[in-house]
RNA sequence: GUCCGAGUAGCUCAGCCGGAUAGAGCAUACGCCUUCUAAGCGUACGGUCGGGGGUUCGAGUCCCUCCUCGGACGCCA
């Protein structure tokens, strides 16, 4: 390990451990152990030691030995190798247990303090460019439960992903170019003439929310009664092109209220305007891929393990919401990234088979194209369902929920369940506002360290901390010192919701350890210096726990 | 019908790619503030991990099958 990734908090206990179990391995058996498959963990019951390891028992069969033999033949190597551990023990159906010096423990304290900020930074994936694309709403309404909580996992997974060293560029896909923004552009149309009591056909799949009358009236203060009886036809672009502008600003303004950023937003017009879908079009054309039939352009998708072939060019000439993708996805490769990650809602899940086809199509390896499906939510008020329809005028958006439940708590809730599993958003609870919900004991656990830390004794900052050694704060400190693996789960699974229940362990944890130890003692002024160290590393994790979240750790309520 | 996801305590959910007696929170019951924030801590109660087979030292986790729920199967986006 080198000294930079010391200083920036990697887990230097574990690794010393799992070192000093390959070092004994090879010394002892002559076995090389392959990258990763000696592994460490916290035994849940605390009577197994502060490390195990199942490595005997999934050694059994390579060496021929009972995990028993393997253990006793390991242990004095063991204790050799790594002067941190106190004790090595077999125990159960053979893990090898681990009781480590209360001191070496300590030593993840310096290790937070000295890192702050930085503590959880890994050069893990360094240098490698990935682009994730989230949210996506298209610019003609508003942001949903669905849409809210693809936000919160996609902005989640790209702080973590950036701890981890990946050179992220967070975008958003403006559809800004199909028949949505005609309908959009008709549906001002008909409002603004409602405003001034003329009475047009509401298009069919016109927009019926209520916030089109609101730009209908925007309209009607800029340009008074200009296009009053004017042609659709003469004045759609006006009304699109200010439509969508309009609804753009509106998307912009609540997922900056929701703390979710973006460094690029990409129109789908702008791809027509770069010749980019021709061009992704000539480059599917080399594959031998396309073909014509009853006067469309087909893409033969099946070829790559799609249910049916897709439909590129219409026979009317225009082009399916699947082409501009195409030519997108693409350019994001040519801009030099890696990988690609898209999070879409679990109703475009037929979509990804087409579009990973799309990619080997192109020449592009499909595997470095990943797809996450966030599931659906179902709004619950009252005991009963609300319909999540976009155009039915009542659907609940974004920016209600977090009128009444706030920004922390919204993300937290939906960033803290699996994207993959459905869940219930009930308005009822999330509004509660009470301590039901978990992002306040977490903040509670962080206004309490604050608290503490608030006073005129100043926290020491030394390698080891020899009067730490009560059991709270043994697993108070091995928690900390987790944080960065953490991380590296939640990137390498893509599953940022493991970082609540980091947080909430954590928080447990905390507040465990200020019942049953007092911090602050006048009179034994050296234990309170070393506890107020200890206090000041949990503060800074959990701090960036919270940040690597979207929740703020507030220092006092 | 085909494909994808889900099914774990009364409720909401975890379960770290096969490990130790399956865990939290809420709810219920009982304790703990003259002490750094009681939005807290502690104890108890609560489970055929949807059903049935299989793989092996070992399965909530992997394979097969069936059941239930949600979603997707457009020249819509």
């Amino acid at each position: 390990m080198s000294i930079v990734l010391e200083l920036l908090g990697m887990n230097k206990i574990e690794e010393n451990l799992i070192n000093a179990i390959n070092k004994a391995l090879k010394t002892r058996f002559d076995f090389e152990a392959s990258e990763g498959m000696v592994m460490v963990e916290i035994p849940k019951d605390k009577t197994n030691g502060d490390y195990s390891t199942n490595i005997a028992m999934r050694l059994t069969k390579v060496l021929s030995k009972r995990p028993q033999d393997i253990v006793n033949e390991l242990k004095e190597e063991l204790l050799k190798e790594n002067k941190d551990i106190e004790a090595v023990e077999i125990a159960g159906p053979g893990f090898i247990n681990f009781r480590m010096k209360k001191a070496s423990l300590t030593s993840t304290i310096k290790t937070i303090i000295d890192a702050g900020d930085n503590f959880g930074q890994t050069d893990t994936n360094k240098g490698t460019k990935v682009c994730v694309e989230y949210v996506s709403v298209n610019p003609t309404g508003d942001i949903h439960p669905g849409h809210a909580r693809g936000a919160a996992i996609g902005d989640s997974l790209t702080r973590m992903m950036k701890k981890t060293g990946y050179d992220v560029t967070r975008e958003y896909y403006i559809n800004d170019a199909g028949n949505q923004i005609d309908n959009l552009g008709r549906s001002i149309y008909v409002r603004y003439h409602e405003l001034f009591g003329i009475e047009k056909p509401f298009p069919e799949d016109g927009y019926h929310a209520k916030d089109i009358i609101d730009l209908a009236n925007y309209i009607k203060n800029e340009v008074g009664d200009k296009y009053v009886n004017v042609e659709y036809a003469d004045c759609a672009q006006y009304f699109k092109e200010t439509g969508t502008k309009l609804e753009l600003d509106k998307l912009k303004a609540d997922l900056e209220l929701y703390g979710v950023e973006f460094d690029v937003w990409t129109s789908e017009k702008t791809l027509y305007a770069r010749n980019l879908v021709l061009s992704a079009l000539d480059k599917l054309k080399e594959s031998g891929l396309l073909f014509e039939n009853e006067g469309a352009t087909w893409l033969r998708t099946t070829e790559y393990g799609d249910d049916k072939d897709r439909v590129l060019v219409k026979s009317d000439g225009s082009y399916t919401y699947f082409t501009p993708d195409i030519s997108y996805h693409l350019d994001k490769f040519n801009r030099g990234h890696e990988r690609l990650i898209d999070i879409l809602g679990a109703d475009h899940h037929g979509y990804i088979a087409r579009l990973k086809a799309a990619v080997k199509a192109l020449g592009k390896n499909p595997d470095n194209l990943d797809v996450i499906i966030v599931q659906m939510v179902r709004l619950l008020k009252d005991g009963e369902e609300f319909k999540l329809s976009k155009r039915s005028g009542k659907a609940i958006a974004l920016r209600d929920i977090i009128e009444e439940a706030g920004v922390d708590a919204t993300r937290y809730f939906f960033v803290s369940k699996a994207a993959n599993s459905q869940m219930d958003f009930d308005i009822d609870v999330a509004t509660k506002k009470s301590n039901d919900n978990p992002v306040y004991y977490a903040q509670y656990a962080h206004a309490r360290m604050c608290s503490i830390l608030k006073n005129d004794i100043a926290y020491e900052v030394k390698d080891v901390y020899p009067l730490i050694e009560n059991d709270k704060e043994a697993q108070l400190l091995k928690q900390l010192n987790e944080f960065p693996n953490v991380i590296e789960e939640c990137v390498e699974y893509q599953e940022p919701h493991r970082m609540c229940n980091y947080i909430q362990k954590l928080a447990s944890l905390f507040h465990s350890f200020y019942n049953e130890c007092k911090v602050i003692d006048r009179d034994n002024m050296e234990l309170t210096k070393e506890r107020l160290a200890l206090v000041k590393a949990s503060e800074i994790v959990l701090k960036n726990a919270l940040y690597l979240i979207g929740v703020s750790a507030p220092e006092q309520m």
